[in-house]
RNA sequence: GGAGGAAUGGCAGAGCGGUUGAAUGCACUAGUCUUGAAAACUAGCAUGGGUGCAAGCCCAUCCAGGGUUCGAAUCCCUGUUCCUCCGCCA
């Protein structure tokens, strides 16, 4: 949400930026709403004025019969306006929520994902001396992922991690903890519930047909898309001191995804799926604290995936593509052998700065010192890890001639050393390696 | 799931249907006093919106949403959260 004064004044450059993005807002029409809200609401507040005047003055006064039907006369009038305060509220409610935050300097244009712009590259992309395979080839030789068991339990795009694969995630999970523990990062476990207007803060839709998550039947709830759903509602309507400012989570959660018409052969195998495990870095700042914090959260990922020795370009995101609380965002894309015909880059990470956008609508702000004001923070969020596709870079990444996978050094205290998966024979003993 | 109780300013804690946006204490801020500090004293101290150059004025807010009334922190209904007890349960 941005303020409307703001929208107000600026027409002209809110709307450009509805265009970049490809979506549809009716700005114009918003501010119509608003002028009539307002000018409705001061009619309101006059009559209110004399309501209250009214019934002040009736314990003193001589003639209290004309003052009471006096005062139910402005009675009636006030139900009137105020319904009509009431529906031009809801319109411009829903407007506001169309409009999506500002844009960055330096966004690129475009409206689609090819449109990102690579700003950095960690290494080459793998190469291989053998006919590699995709993680899905690995997670059946190797007996690590059982997609067929998931879609007879939950459905298609459900799966179980079974094996080394169940032990290298919880692996993965301790190593992305500990590495935003040590940069600041207060850990946290979330429910894997919200209330649904928690989530229309953050600014996720929980219902309807473009909604990607997965509504509670006769309940105001959701399963969360992303632990930052649950973090930024941790603090909704609260006011920070300047002191306590910035605040830094890092956040384990499940993330429930509905994906719905999102199959395809870009999409295979654990790329997407409708479950996953991820950490999540989430921050509360000042205003102009936020651009060095997202540089953090975004040093903080690739620190994870340099460690991990995974190859990955840095994308900066196009407007297009950006969704509408970002006001500027990097997405890290590590290097898939088996993601399309030889091989593509995929996304693994993203580290948005939302500035006021979502702390506006939660109402989360702090006491600004300088203006003796209460402020809107800025909030970002970015993925520590993102299990299910963390997977994905390291099964295909680290395969070795033999059929087996290395485990990244990084990650190999947290397997009780082991240093890598083998291939089981059918009655559940590692198979001698093929010569 | 069942039965009770509670929710008021940063905290504690009053509050009768009628000048109560809200007593009082603590905390906090500024000032007086003091060599300095403490103590004491004086003053200030909620949020959001509207309007105005400004001082100010107006509206809303005592968990949230409805209702009764000329008038609601106070009465009624619903929801939420917390506490106590019972049941169930990893």
């Amino acid at each position: 949400m941005q303020d409307i004064h703001y929208i107000i004044e600026n027409q002209a450059t809110v709307e450009a930026n509805v265009t970049a993005r490809g979506v549809k807002s009716d700005i114009s029409g918003l501010i119509a709403v608003y002028e009539k809200l307002k000018s409705a609401k001061q009619e309101l507040e006059g009559l209110q004025a004399q309501s209250n005047k009214i019934a002040k003055d009736i314990p003193t006064a001589d003639d209290k019969a004309t003052l009471v039907a006096e005062g139910k006369a402005v009675k009636e009038k006030i139900k009137d306006i105020s319904d009509t305060v009431t529906t031009l509220d809801e319109q411009y409610k829903e407007l506001m929520l169309t409009v999506p935050n500002g844009l960055a300097e330096g966004t690129p244009e475009g409206l689609e994902d090819d449109s990102n712009v690579p700003i950095k590259h960690f290494m080459e992309p793998t190469k291989f001396e053998f006919t590699p395979k995709d993680h899905l080839e690995l997670g059946t030789d190797l007996d690590l992922i059982d997609f067929e068991g998931g879609a007879k339990v939950a459905g298609n795009k459900f799966y179980f991690l079974k094996n080394d694969a169940v032990l290298l995630d919880m692996a993965l999970q301790q190593f992305a903890m500990n590495k935003a523990v040590a940069a600041g990062y207060t850990p946290l476990l979330t429910p894997d519930l919200a209330r649904n207007s928690i989530l229309e803060g953050v600014g996720f839709a929980p219902r309807g047909d473009e909604s990607n998550t997965y509504a509670l039947e006769d309940q105001d709830m959701s399963l969360i898309a992303t632990a930052e759903i649950a973090v930024g509602g941790l603090h909704s309507k609260e006011v920070f001191t300047e002191e306590q400012l910035p605040l830094r989570y890092a956040a384990f959660s499940h993330c429930f995804r509905r994906e719905a018409g999102a199959g395809g052969q870009s999409s295979k195998g654990l790329y997407r799926v409708h479950q996953f495990g991820k950490v999540e870095l989430f921050a509360f700042t000042k205003p102009d604290q936020s651009e060095a914090v997202h540089d953090e959260i975004l040093a903080i990922e690739e620190d994870i995936y340099q460690e991990l020795k995974i190859p990955y370009q840095v994308v900066r995101i196009c407007a297009g593509d950006l969704g509408a609380p970002a006001y500027k965002k990097y997405d890290i894309e590590a290097w898939m052998p088996g993601k399309g015909e030889e091989g593509e880059y995929g996304e693994v990470t993203s580290a948005s700065n939302c500035t006021e956008f979502q702390s506006r609508r939660l109402g989360v702000k702090y006491a600004d010192k300088a203006s003796g004001r209460n402020e809107f923070v800025h909030t970002l969020n970015g993925t520590a890890i993102a299990l299910s596709r963390a997977m994905v870079a390291i099964l295909e990444n680290y395969q070795n001639a033999d059929g087996s996978v290395t485990i990244p050094e990084a990650i190999q205290p947290f397997m009780s050393g082991k240093k890598a998966i083998q291939a089981l024979s059918a009655d559940g003993v590692v198979a001698k390696k093929s010569a």
